[in-house]
DNA sequence: ACTAAAACAGACCGATCGGTCTTTTACTAT
DNA sequence: ATAGTAAAAGACCGATCGGTCTGTTTTAGT
């Protein structure tokens, strides 16, 4: 019954804020503006900037990763497994918490490197999380007999993060959805080509 | 004979700053203490703080181009002047001017989305302009008669520079070049696989 | 209804931000 | 050598930064 705590929306609010403008163009004064709340408002749950910025990723993160869980959940095959992951990678250009688009834990990871270590090393622990995700999706499918023998689970893991996330770079700045819409045609048809295997030998 | 201008010396210096840190990251006073500067010696040169910026963007780009210019001259054949492209991205991990690795252009773009329009116009135009660069290697790769007939240049040269990016991305996230030297060894393959004519038309 | 504690407002702080302006230094041309 | 000019120094400015602290309000327990 009880909606969010002050301090949930406090963190909802922050995240938005860093993950569209980035940790240091976001003044407490701007989140003191977004949650309608003073100073004494704030620093009551935080004890500063920096925290607020450690639970606005976290919240951020188990945000993304429930949103994978949720499209993978509702799917059987691992192919449509993999799908899903696409799918979701694309979804991120709408992502509500983040004008412009973009993925907020690598745009964190983009923000922090070489300004704030703390949050730097969340969001490669993170990034890592998201492909080892991927990897166990993949391992999933081989053994259920439905992908390829052989498959270097790393390195397609890594390659399907890496194309899908340079791509949600390019179509933020591009202010459209053509590369990112190209990218995830072009890694779905890879899987299907590459990955799945080929219930007849030949053509 | 006479070395670069302290104009050019800020310009040079603020540019790596800019691109280690980032645009808000980036104080006067850093820029003060990179160039054995005090306010007075900036300020005669510049207006204020953006147009260093904008100045710095203009002498990345020029040294990006640079860059893809002396690598493409030294080859001949369009497969070989594609792969130099791969080359040339993979060469921005090491790029002195960015501690920490990645492209300039893109770092500028993803630090200036909604929070410096000026900016995210030059970068936009600066990775639409890296784009079209590469669609005309293909081009001309195609009337040479090097590449097959029917390539989307638009959507090859956008694949390519989208996996690259994210490669390079993650791999300044990772501190470790693993991620860009698969992307390139899995382009280069592409290239080879997809793009080039086949000589003789049976496996 | 009363009390104790938690939540919040808002004045206040030193530091730093980007930017201006006056003064001093360095260079150049005659 | 000197006058004129460009370059740089550095004091200074208001605004804003993150952060603290005290006082008021709101809430919860009894």
């Amino acid at each position: 019954m009880k909606g969010p705590t002050t301090k949930e929306k406090i963190i909802e609010k922050a995240a938005e804020l860093f993950n569209t403008y980035g940790y240091h163009a976001c003044s407490l004064t701007h989140i003191m503006e977004a949650t309608d709340l003073k100073k004494g408002g704030i620093y009551n749950h935080f004890k500063n900037k920096d925290e607020i910025a450690v639970e606005a990723f976290n919240y951020n993160y188990d945000r993304v990763l429930k949103r994978f869980r949720d499209r993978l959940d509702v799917v059987e095959k691992p192919t449509e497994k993999l799908f899903a992951v696409i799918d979701v990678f694309v979804s991120f250009v709408d992502d509500p918490m983040v004008k412009g688009g973009g993925c907020p834990i690598f745009n964190t990871a983009m923000d922090s490197t070489n300004t704030h270590p703390a949050l730097k090393l969340k969001a490669k622990e993170g990034i890592k999380g998201l492909k080892k995700y991927i990897e166990i999706k993949l391992k999933e499918g081989v053994e259920a007999g439905e992908f390829k023998e052989g498959i270097n689970y790393k390195e397609v893991s890594t390659l399907i993060v890496a194309t899908l996330e340079g791509a949600i770079i390019m179509s933020r700045v591009d202010d459209s959805n053509e590369c990112l819409d190209f990218a995830s045609k072009y890694l779905k048809n890879y899987i299907t080509d590459k990955l799945l295997v080929t219930l007849k030998k030949s053509a």
